[in-house]
DNA sequence: AATACAAGTCACCAAAAGGTGACTAATTTA
DNA sequence: TAAATTAGTCACCTTTTGGTGACTTGTATT
């Protein structure tokens, strides 16, 4: 058996398999979905594209795994929750979604799934979805249902205009002139407009329906 | 010279042009962007590609045309806008926001054409952009910026993030499971949501920002 | 009807892309 | 260290895709 660890030398199969999942992101990022073609990642990878064929079955599985493997929504799963929550959750969701709202802007992969998903029906994007989904529920059913009773539909109904909204400007920022509504989202203080306006939203979200409720 | 009009048989110039520009806008509706291709236009088209290089010059510029010929902003182009404006302007951005979350869902090469504004830098699409965004700076400007005065940004803002959150949604719904934040975007209840949370986000920033500024 | 020209077809070429069999070379195991 | 195994290379084939020259057919003009 060869030496573990970091040999970065000599024949190693996991090694090689790495070297084509980093290639299908770097080309990912740098040209999008189109560019993923086995002559282009085996390029990309220095490496021969039979070894595709060997490792993987084809481009199309080595693609699947490649997605599999960004699991993207282990890091938020609720891992800083707070213990006590007394204000519905606001505090939680808008920290949420204004460190989501970076942190799409400066994932350039994550940004290319996202995109990717609105645009190829795929199983592993799919399953990306699905996992996003039911931790969504979790905290949804755990944290602002209970609070919104029976508003509870109208408050996900709103987050979802929202975080879509906010998914939708980093997509648009990467692309085009990235002025949108007048608001410049590539500027500092164009984000920093987009965020206030975030937290506005969720303030007076937090604030109305609960009212109409009370 | 040949008659005009509604001739459908024998040779025309026109006709054929405006099959290969059906043809793509077919194949962009049913398979995609990457369904583009000449051999697969031509098909579509029931004609000889090299018509194609004859007419337009080559399929980047049959593209480039079709994009051309769609003027979506047109037919929105403040041709309904209300001669009074007493509420500076609500009634008037929630109307345009309900009718564009629905006229979305159904128009399958818009949303290929929002799609495609994300993935592709192209010079036909940037100005699809442009126009869209002069045009909303038109009443952005006209209407709502003298409403709302030293909050006009913050009020692009939120309905920047607004905007994008009903093109995202419509784009969702339109590839997944389209059920997102828990809200079922295929079924016409969980599209009812989405509409009160769109009219009530807007009806409280109305209030909000206002309140904040008097 | 003869001519001229534009519309449309077809066969063909070249390049890109996907895919594989048969080899060589390194590495492990006996 | 010899045998067996596995990693990696290379040449080659097929299919798809983009592109064009040379032709035929229809249409309008005279």
């Amino acid at each position: 058996m060869a030496e573990e660890g970091a040999n970065d030398t000599g024949r190693n199969k996991e090694r090689t398999k790495q070297r084509f999942l980093d290639a299908v992101e770097q080309l990912l990022i740098m040209k999008g979905v189109s560019a993923l073609k086995v002559n282009d990642i085996a390029k990309m990878a220095g490496l021969d594209k039979k070894l595709i064929y060997n490792y993987f079955g084809g481009t199309e599985q080595l693609i699947d795994e490649y997605i599999q493997s960004k699991d993207f929504w282990s890091n938020v799963k609720g891992e800083m929750v707070p213990e006590v929550i007394t204000d519905g959750g606001q505090a939680f969701v808008e920290e949420m979604l204004l460190s989501q709202f970076d942190y799409v802007a400066k994932d350039k992969a994550f940004q290319k799934l996202l995109l990717w998903r609105l645009t190829e029906q795929r199983n592993s994007l799919q399953k990306l979805t699905d996992a996003q989904e039911a931790n969504g529920e979790t905290l949804l059913r755990g944290i602002t249902d209970p609070h919104f009773e029976d508003q509870s539909t109208q408050f996900r109904a709103i987050m979802a205009i929202i975080i879509g909204g906010t998914y939708y400007l980093d997509l648009y920022a990467a692309v085009n002139g990235s002025v949108f509504c007048g608001i410049d989202l590539a500027t500092d203080s164009g984000r920093n407009e987009i965020k206030k306006a975030l937290s506005s939203l969720l303030n007076s979200t937090y604030k109305g329906l609960k009212n109409s409720s009370e």
